[in-house]
DNA sequence: ATAGATTTGACCGATTATCGAACATTCGGT
DNA sequence: ACCGAATGTTCGATAATCGGTCAAATCTAT
């Protein structure tokens, strides 16, 4: 446990204010961080301005936009994960022989987040999600399987919270979930459909390490129409389990 | 200007921990941080334990590593400017026109920063860089020609200080690359061989905005005997161009 | 295995950077 | 041009931070 003692509050309040713009999708003016962090005005200025004066957060009229340079903060971890070596080029590979898009992704607390994508076929319309995005757990096919080979405890505690409803098909459940949770681990394959965005429809496999728990999961998403066919996903599935098989000594 | 009283001195010390860990190729411990940053031991360690309190890094055995939570700060910036959406799909389609992985680069202070990727054939080696990595401007292509559309006082600044040296045929001499920038502007693309690496040659264009300034750059790298001849400089220039064209309303 | 040297972790009083209320300024509407 | 509201800036009190110092752990050589 880390006491209270041993934590920067000002360190803390600014990193707040740096990540009030994840969701942001317009610059940001300070009083308006002030209000969206709940840190005094004076206060997000001054931390604000250190942003600026650091080179993270490019001034325009008063409002605040990230600058490149974030990305150097993503880099650190990229690298050292050896993303662009290793990870990318296998899944290109897997991407261009699914003619889908390819997604990985890894759990950050509740949320699945994506750390690599690699696009498929051109002409198919791309999902919109960035390196960074963030997905709910419950309710895709990448978060169901990272939940499906991750230690139960720990998945307790996340259904136990209130979980969004997207799409009238959104499972809440926790029972019925742990039984999709289940249906996963005998299949080796989770099969989401529309319960994030309607008609959307989802396949991963979890990219296993030690012990059976999931490292990250692979994904490919689309119209739902396009996976409706056992044969289809089961064919899909496999092709990605194959190549979650070659990411997970890197990962 | 910001003034020395509008900077908060804890902040960039936080920050300078998290930056240290971009070119870290393993877990670092907080006295390797600290000698690194040249914080004081004490005052790294608080801001080690803020971070990993915030999620933004792990422990294990007394070594710390960033967690997939960076990548968090930098969707901010990827998603404003709507990369997933609009920039992936046109790099992607074409990357495969091309069959060379196309990178897109912007300008951070002295470095480039690639803000996407998009592979070419799998079978190609991929260079290995990632979202965030830098590369001098100076010494590649899409470097010289981020430099080549830049604001002149601005060039002439970054050219002052001594740039590196990475291989026997890096250019040094600001008047040599001063008139590789105004062919460049001329050509349209830019041409560098084995100035960052050897036997490596790169291929790049601009995506200009407004007043004809680079907002972006468009590359393609390859080993130098892909591109030795002309015409076939000329006709991927071409392509590139055609890509940068159909970005510069997005980025 | 032991002792000494070195590295790393943790504490706590002095100091100084931070906080935020109060004041100044700018903006927008009439 | 005036007024009210919203935003930007200042500055002294205060509480958080800093870093010297000591304790614990780890390593090295015999």
């Amino acid at each position: 446990m880390i006491a209270d003692k041993d934590i920067s509050l000002t360190f803390m309040k600014g990193m707040e204010v740096l990540e009030a713009f994840e969701h942001a999708a317009h610059p940001l003016t300070i009083p308006e961080l002030s209000r969206v962090t709940g840190i005094n005005r004076s206060v997000t200025r001054r931390l604000v301005l250190t942003l600026v004066q650091l080179g993270y957060l490019l001034e325009a009229n008063r409002a605040y936009t990230p600058s490149p340079r974030v990305l150097r903060l993503a880099s650190g971890y990229l690298k050292e994960r050896q993303f662009g070596r290793t990870v990318q080029p296998v899944m290109a590979s897997y991407s261009k022989r699914l003619g889908d898009a390819i997604s990985l992704a890894v759990r950050d607390g509740v949320d699945a987040i994506y750390v690599a994508y690699s696009p498929g076929d051109p002409a198919l319309i791309t999902s919109g999600f960035n390196i960074g995005s963030r997905l709910p757990l419950t309710a895709t096919a990448i978060g169901r399987v990272l939940l499906a080979f991750e230690d139960p405890a720990e998945v307790d505690r996340i259904l136990a919270a209130p979980s969004a409803v997207f799409t009238p098909a959104t499972k809440t459940d926790p029972a019925a979930i742990l039984k999709d949770l289940a249906e996963i681990r005998v299949r080796g394959f989770a099969h989401v459909t529309g319960e994030y965005e309607p008609g959307v429809a989802s396949i991963a496999v979890a990219v296993t390490g030690a012990n059976n728990i999931a490292k990250a999961a692979l994904g490919i998403v689309g119209p739902a129409a396009r996976f409706e066919k056992p044969e289809i996903c089961a064919e899909k599935a496999e092709l990605l389990a194959e190549c979650a098989d070659t990411l997970s000594s890197f990962v």
